[in-house]
DNA sequence: TGTACATCAGTGAACGCGCGTTCACTGATGTAC
DNA sequence: TGTACATCAGTGAACGCGCGTTCACTGATGTAC
């Protein structure tokens, strides 16, 4: 071929070097992963890393970019839900929605947490990024009686984000796992009865 | 006084780095804090630190047992509450002691965060902390309508602990604050009749 | 009570390890003519 | 098509910074006699 050859050389190591970095990120978290780890992991030299990404970071916000890009196409493509948090199949719908981006992306989650609770700018961008997603949940609550949706929209994801981080994190290192129905049910009904009743 | 003057001293050095530490991993959190920050704030030399402490950990593990003591004190005295979770008034009375432990242990709730998701062995003997907590909650839902109550409880943690870190120290460093009754109030809602409706 | 010595808390400069980052080099791919 | 040169991805040893940790020293407090 003409052009390309070198191209995808490049872009298949930084493709290499992003898949082990979810990897490495997953099985000891991102704070103890060294570029080293990363390059060992991918199976190129330490140096090439930095043909590619300016540091660790920079290969975070990469898979961030790649996160909020998934997170789009997902929501628009399955997007004919119910918008009335008194409904209970619109709260699931929600949860199940979480539950399983969470699963799919866990290294990507474990260390967004763990890098912005080191670095506060990053963290402050993170909390943007979410305040964008919470504004569309508002009118979800538009059927509940609720005088500040945003505090139930915190206290929401919250509860999500807590009890996916303890149950797929921390208990499945312990070997404790749980069903996926069970969490999302347990969630839901939570969620919903909790709302109905405020 | 025939002795106690070399040991006070020593006893002051060691409180004064624990206060400076608690300041400084409130300020800039545990992971980005360095034994000189520490010590700085403290007036003290760098050196002084390893009289006391090995290192940044076992300061921690200090502050834990500090914790831990007051924490026990603290149930003991207070100990006349409903255990019945369907009565609103046991959930808020839970939820109220929460809220504020962890508003008057604000730097170390933070710094153990941090420090056992850095740290699995550490992370672990806190889960174990948590477990025998757990324990005596697991009474609070016999009335309730559940067939396995630890699911609620890991919730119920979930909840309080990420609705506590998003609006005491995410939101608070924002400058969006959140008053306590508000927080109270609208968790044990939650947790009432969610709880009530499983 | 006084003197000589021992012990200890505190000091801060210096050391050294770990790891992020660089850079001269290699071999392969692309380009010019 | 062939040759000479340019460019680029990848390599890994070496460099150097940051920070945890040490240690010889000081001055003060405790002990022995």
């Amino acid at each position: 071929m003409l052009t390309g050859s070198r191209k995808e050389k490049a872009a298949g190591t930084e493709a290499a070097l992003k898949q082990a970095a979810r990897e490495v990120f997953a099985e000891r978290g991102y704070l103890n992963t060294k570029i080293t780890d990363i390059t060992a992991a991918a199976g190129r030299a330490t140096g090439s890393f930095y043909n590619h990404f300016a540091g660790k970071e920079e290969l975070l916000e990469a898979l961030l970019t790649d996160l909020l890009a998934e997170a789009d196409t997902v929501v628009l493509e399955d997007a004919e839900h119910s918008a009335d948090f008194s409904d209970r199949a619109a709260i699931r719908w929600h949860v199940a929605m979480f539950w399983r981006f969470y699963q799919r992306h866990l290294p990507e989650m474990v260390a967004l947490k763990q890098a912005s609770m080191v670095d506060p700018v990053l963290g402050r961008r993170l909390q943007q990024l979410m305040a964008d997603d919470d504004a569309h949940l508002v009118e979800h609550f538009a059927h509940l009686p609720t005088d500040d949706p945003t505090l139930h929209i915190s206290a929401m994801n919250a509860l999500m984000e807590g009890f996916a981080y303890q149950w797929l994190v921390v208990n499945a290192a312990a070997g404790r796992t749980i069903a996926d129905d069970e969490a999302i049910e347990l969630l839901t009904d939570l969620l919903h009865h909790g709302f109905a009743g405020s």
